[in-house]
DNA sequence: CTGAAAGCGCTAACAA
DNA sequence: TTGTTAGCGCTTTCAG
């Protein structure tokens, strides 16, 4: 043995053990490190000999590759980056989850953030995964509109690219400025107008908008598919019926039960997601407004509380998943190969779905 | 071809372009490389008038240290590794939330990885972020009793250490062997004792235990905890009274409706999670049986659900958040520095919480 | 306060 | 089939 005296190499010992390297392995098995290399990368021919005195070695000394050594050394870090608000959350939940996958289905790692809804932390996080050189960066839900917010992501998305990695956009709007980034989005205004739409259809006209940061975009186009459907049925917009707020259970239940303690005038409830539906349903619960005889309600994104809710939940699903999935498939394929014919800054979007449950009845007639 | 020859660093132009590295910002500054990284990492003094000029070339070329780069150069990664068997089940959610603050407040980056139940994923994902050299590996939730799998998993333990990393056990039992891990246990068995025992109290002799892979450490200990209650009041076991299975909706509703059309034996259910007993309580809505009146249902837990159910389900909190949090601290005071005086290889017992809400009664008088 | 130079561990030509 | 060697980009003594 000639490096460390006593202490076998992985004895357990106390912490900073000098680790062992391919140098040692090569010394160890009596050949060189561009062997070693070979054998552990599989890509080059080995003597079987060769090839089994190497792995012994590698076994004896509890080696274990160096992945900065090698990612500096020109190869992929083979990483994707997530960045998500909350991971809690049911909906960025299950984006993670896709993003997960179709990484590991890539032989990839993920790197996972939550900004807490902090714009800056974002940013600060981008910078984090792009100094880790990942593969991608993945930005999952809704953004303010922020001025200096969008010129700092774009000049972010700018760097990120001329490294040969992409910032992507998972259900969020693109920001322009020709900023270098791919994205994945989902029909939120489409879903929310079906939303309303079938309110409307089963005879509501005093719908009341409940939730949804009034900055954020996810909420915005929300709303913009709540009007769009109230205007092409020729019902007028009452500004008392639009309360937005959190997406939170919380401010469901909160402003919900101030509004029914000074008399509802509505007779439909259109809560911006499934969780501030179910702060709204427990608001009535309370003050014994039955759903949907009394009043109906219908949330958003189809996240499993919808169908714990009693009346189950008449909402709107979101391929949650299957964004996350597309979200790293339209960036690795856009940036790296060219092999498939690629729109390297195109925006991919996924269709949403009305799905009806027992929340929603005609009003009450009177 | 050596340089690249035209278009300016981060002009977006195709991926793949050179990316600026310390030699250019120096260049670009005329500067030494030692100063450009001295004004990156304000470890060391330098005259105002030189930074600036750094940090002003390091702007115009876009500069984005490169983490693997400095990580060989013998800086620690500032990584924790996290592996959970599904990102979206509440449990692993809000231990991975703790995990990811924790590591956020320690200026540190989390890897995420799910094994979806498969231990061979596990020790995979295992030896992944050791290869990123990740200064904590934290293993989050039950583990099967293989004889194998835990060799492999001390092997893994030790090398990490070898290196000055640490394995966590968070949620699980030791492997012992005298592995060099830390870990973050509950108590689980109280908590099932504390909750069988609160059944019993209310006069429930016949209980029905739901649900839980009979394999898992964490489904043994509660069934452990519940057995333990039993004895101790008296009641003798019933295996028909034993129903292990998934730790999922799918099988709570499925047996649950099993037993039902049977005619039901139990005046209670000890369903082994709150998902267990959401299905579970589906099961009985849908046979007409009332909670708690004709059957009482407890959970285990107490994720977002329990709140939604009506009744609300009666169940045990766990600190799941903490646990996550407590876990890369125990690891990473342990391993490294020893400025504190640090059991490093102890292992950090949380208490469980009984919860009760309105879906227990005293069993119906017959 | 600043610069020169020696690695960190690995891969990939290029030789043999 | 295997060995030699030149970096990859950064930090960090050790000298000015």
């Amino acid at each position: 043995m000639s490096r460390q005296s006593s202490t076998a190499p992985g004895s357990g010992g106390p912490a900073g053990q000098r680790r062992a390297t391919v140098v040692d392995v090569a010394r160890h098995a009596g050949v060189s490190t561009a062997t070693v290399s070979r054998v552990m990368n599989r890509n080059y021919p080995v003597a079987a000999a060769t090839r089994e005195r190497v792995e012994a070695a590698m076994r004896e000394l509890g080696y274990v590759v160096n992945a900065h050594a090698r990612a500096l050394a020109g190869v992929s870090g083979r990483t994707v980056g997530i960045i998500v608000s909350e991971l809690i959350d049911p909906f960025y939940a299950y984006i993670a989850r896709g993003v997960e996958r179709e990484a590991t289905d890539g032989d990839r790692l993920c790197l996972v953030c939550c900004t807490q809804g902090d714009p800056q932390r974002e940013l600060a996080f981008i910078e984090l995964m792009h100094e880790r050189r990942a593969d991608a960066v993945v930005l999952v839900g809704g953004s303010v509109d922020d001025r200096d917010y969008k010129v700092e992501l774009a000049r972010r998305a700018r760097e990120l690219d001329a490294g040969g990695s992409k910032l992507v956009l998972c259900g969020r709007p693109s920001i322009g400025n020709g900023a270098p980034t791919v994205g994945v989005e989902y029909d939120n205004e489409g879903g929310a107008f079906a939303l309303t739409d079938h309110l409307i259809t089963q005879g509501h006209e005093r719908i009341l908008y409940l939730g949804g940061p009034p900055g954020l975009s996810t909420a915005k186009d929300r709303l913009a598919g709540h009007r769009r459907a109230l205007e092409l049925r020729g019902i007028a917009r009452d500004p008392e019926l639009e309360q937005p707020g959190a997406f939170s259970r919380a401010f469901g239940y909160r402003r919900m039960s101030e509004l029914l303690r000074q008399g509802p005038g509505f007779t439909a409830v259109f809560a911006a997601n499934d969780i501030v539906a179910a702060g709204a349903a427990q608001a009535m619960e309370e003050a014994g407004v039955r759903v949907p005889q009394d009043v109906s309600l219908v949330g958003y994104d189809d996240i499993p509380v919808a169908q714990e809710l009693r009346p189950r939940l008449t909402t709107v699903r979101i391929p949650l998943e299957e964004m996350g999935r597309q979200a790293v498939r339209v960036a690795l394929n856009g940036g790296d190969e060219d092999d498939w014919r690629a729109p390297t800054t195109g925006t991919l979007r996924l269709g949403t779905q009305l799905v009806v449950r027992d929340s929603v009845a005609p009003p009450q007639r009177r």
